[in-house]
DNA sequence: AATGAATGAGCGTTCATTCAT
DNA sequence: AATGAATGAACGCTCATTCAT
């Protein structure tokens, strides 16, 4: 029967992001909010204290929605490299999933990029929140790295954590370069780099 | 003698790049520049057509200033990994003794990044150019990789190409995670970076 | 009760009406509407998405609230050059008083025709709907002539539809006349004019 | 061998009224006129001391090139109407060919008349001017009529000054009308309105 | 909970004008 | 005679924000 106050609050949550996420935090005004969600001003300030306090949650609301890798009995399943891929692809792309059905855009922009900067120039707290998004990330990666070494599963000499730490660069690298291509990216290109990048990495090992 | 008209143009140009690193372009507006040049708004505009012209203007500025690698006789100064790691941190040296000498501070902050993206989001253009100076950077690495297998300096199987790959996003990778860093970071924290992460990459070759 | 938004939006026309037939178009900024509504800059613009937007609302604003003439059983009024004289006198009457009281100015400026020729200078559309004006003018005497005829109250051989035009351009053009003098000239003196042109176009028949 | 003043003078004049009648007065700016004369601001600075001046300048410039009706020996000349027509059309087509030669534009537009509004707008003085203008061109006509009632070729109980200035207006509007139609309108259509109206004129007598 | 009228600071830009050379 | 660098007021417009209802 009724709109439940949460409702309009995660609407207008919802609007906020793809539209930050498609044009930049600063090129989206109250204007493009108020048409796109058909509410009015009023009611934006009413859940929002300001556009500052909207970004803030719009940012929370989008980490709280990306799924975090599963860590459960990792060690189990990840005992050989061919392992490693399938387990790594399969959050990659459930992270990626989640992300676009949130956006309602099955392909992935640059403005991503710019709208996660111009968030963290926002406020220094954000700068510290995703350090430790960055660090789990890496840290999920180590543990695999980790667990493929107690397998016996890495040449000789090799150190497992510094491993993991390149190999998240280098994916964060060829992410990026697809994001500066002229060309729109659908989020399945990225599992594809994904799948080549890790098999090129162990490759060369 | 009476102050030339490049003078005033440069002048323009070196503050308006200051102030974009320091607060993002968006963030920048007319009075910023005239305040911090002492001209009048009109002069500015007598030199460039727009905001846009200026942040274009800003960019190529920015590019030709900074020194593009010395590929001279690469063959002969690389000729082992201690070498090739001496080659590598003196053209980075000077790119950022360039870079800070133009802006005028001996620190690299977050901002840097902010502004990059929002000049390649107001113009395709830019894309390309960037997509580009990438390019050259990897080149650069390519040719010192394969001057090392030539000397025979590299493990068996191992693929300089994609070698040098990957250690430039690595150095990417690590980069951004210093600009992201609470503190400010000056110039030399880079070189000391890029000095350990080579030579972690090639002990753990 | 509350003031209703349709009075601040007529308010703001009203104004915005008047200051343009003082000044032109082109002479009358934001500043001026604001300091004579009382309103704030953001106001306007909450009515009006653009100046043009609001010179076009002003211009279909003043037509619709100028009288158009009354056809309703003209051939029954106007059966001879005396009926024909007040009921065209008494329609012009009407038009001007509404005019002058729309413009809160009892006298009839030079500068009314320039902010006519601007707006229309503005859109191709306006030019369309000032040509419709000047026909159903000219209809009206037209069919006034052809009431005259049917009367058998004009000369052998004379055609009612040339001398309906010719009659309205002659008006026209000692309007023109009027507001080229440089005296101020008021609402009355043109009911003069239209008596003395009608009189003598009919005595010269 | 070098290039006189009054040369210069006359070029900026030239230029400054053909975009005067092509955008109107507001709407033409330094710029504008810097680019299409190849000067610098500097230089109309040096012959005009403000864009009132230069406006001024621009419309006696314009009326002492246009052509004055010709009254030399008009009553020998005007016999009866088709003579009359003769020496109007001629006069007409004179003063037409001098206006686009000026102008150097074939087509006469509706800027023009804006043009003319806008200028007197910007001085009382200007409206005298335009005045004395009608007037000399109304009497012209009224010697034309004067000279046709003495030959005998105006109907019994017609004031032939009345009969001019209405042919004056008549035309005049008539000339509006043209302006006000979307289409370009090139200068000799203009000649054969004048030979049409006359005519009618004159069988509606 | 929600509306939308109203604010006012600030934005990028245009413009006529001045003046040292 | 002519240049063009420099000025600064004013312009139309956008924006985040407030608040009475």
């Amino acid at each position: 029967m009724f709109k439940k106050t949460t409702d309009t609050k995660a609407d207008i949550l919802k609007v906020a992001l793809q539209l930050f996420l498609q044009k930049g935090y600063k090129n989206v005004s109250y204007q493009d909010i108020v048409k796109k969600t058909g509410l009015s001003k009023g009611a934006i300030y009413h859940y929002f204290t300001s556009k500052e306090d909207l970004l803030a949650s719009v940012f929370t609301f989008l980490l709280s929605t990306t799924g975090q890798p599963d860590t459960e009995g990792l060690e189990n399943r990840v005992k050989d490299i061919e392992s490693f891929r399938k387990v790594f692809i399969r959050t990659k792309t459930e992270q990626i999933k989640g992300f676009t059905e949130l956006t309602g855009d099955p392909s992935i922009k640059f403005n991503k990029v710019l709208f996660f900067l111009e968030a963290i120039n926002e406020s220094e707290e954000l700068k510290k929140v995703i350090r430790e998004l960055m660090q789990t990330e890496i840290e999920f990666l180590k543990r695999c790295f980790l667990s493929l070494k107690n397998h016996g599963q890495l040449p000789q000499g090799k150190d497992a954590v510094v491993l993991a730490e390149n190999l998240y660069w280098i994916l964060q690298g060829k992410e990026t370069l697809m994001l500066f291509m002229p060309d729109e990216i659908i989020a399945g290109s990225f599992i594809k780099m994904y799948h080549k990048t890790v098999k090129d990495f162990f490759k060369n090992l």
